[in-house]
DNA sequence: TATTGTTATACTCTATAACTATA
DNA sequence: TATAGTTATAGAGTATAACAATA
């Protein structure tokens, strides 16, 4: 064991520092977003479940009737792995395929009683560890972020000027 | 082709929300971040650099001499990736793996002239189109969100209020 | 001919385990 | 024995291409 005369207690090298990344909004973001997922990660762990098969939960609890090309294009993914996360979903008994009548390509998508039970759970259990992320944060803050993230997503437009 | 008698222009499906996601700050987050990634990648394609070596090339710009474990814990990545990455930024001579006198076991990186002119143009070419996302909100608006982004980073410290 | 769903496959990012050479 | 770096491998998430059934 070597060196250790610097007056902090960083092993080997002194302070890092990423002011240069930080300068970059993606990259900040990024950091950001990583200490939310790990949050959430550990919520759904919990009920056996990963974040797309989640999302897709969500909307499907939210939009009942959906077809797979509807979902696919609400979570932006492709259609492939949609039918994968589909799958999932229904050998849990979460959703149900059912068919359409007047059209026998499509699926329309439904929650079963035990998947919106399931998804309600969840959601609370994650907006409680996520409201905990932003305790140090005002309600009128916590809104000006939900807006500012909107934004952002829709390429620049103006945010809901909150304050 | 069949039903179109939805007065809104959707095809088959009316409106799809996602409502009961967009309670959730991590789902927010993700999909502006997509955005965010979206545009950096296109800049980052053009210099065939990808993510995180392009945030290593930035660590290492800023940090001279620093070891590669030091690397690791600054991108929260593991050793192992550590290594593929350095290999590529040192192939492109981006960096250098110097030696440390002392220790023969670790490198001392150091980013080359080259490299810190490349980390120093792409860094402005992101700047600009980050900022373009930004362009709706004042710029006290964009420090708020910096702070509001860092403080959830933390896991919930206060944010420096910006107003 | 176009669309819905499907399969197989590949690529990126990240993580784990076992190894080497030094300390 | 512990640490720096390395290799091989595996997993999650996402993307592309080709296909069958139906429209």
């Amino acid at each position: 064991m070597s060196a250790h005369e610097n007056p902090d207690d960083q092993p080997g090298q002194d302070q890092i520092t990423d002011q240069l990344l930080r300068r970059h909004m993606g990259y900040c973001m990024k950091r950001a977003y990583l200490t939310v997922e790990t949050v959430v990660t550990g919520v759904l762990n919990a009920h056996d479940m990963r974040i797309p098969v989640y999302s897709a939960l969500g909307i499907i609890v939210g939009n009942p009737r959906l077809s797979q090309t509807a979902l696919t294009s609400a979570l932006n993914i492709e259609r492939s792995n949609t039918v994968v996360i589909v799958d999932t979903l229904e050998n849990r008994d979460l959703i149900a395929r059912n068919r359409v009548e007047g059209d026998r390509r499509a699926y329309a998508l439904e929650a079963t009683l035990k998947g919106q039970r399931l998804f309600k759970k969840i959601a609370d259990e994650v907006a409680e560890k996520e409201g905990a992320l932003q305790a140090g944060m005002t309600s009128k803050q916590r809104d000006a972020l939900t807006s500012f993230l909107a934004a952002i997503e829709q390429g620049g437009t103006r945010p809901d000027a909150v304050d």
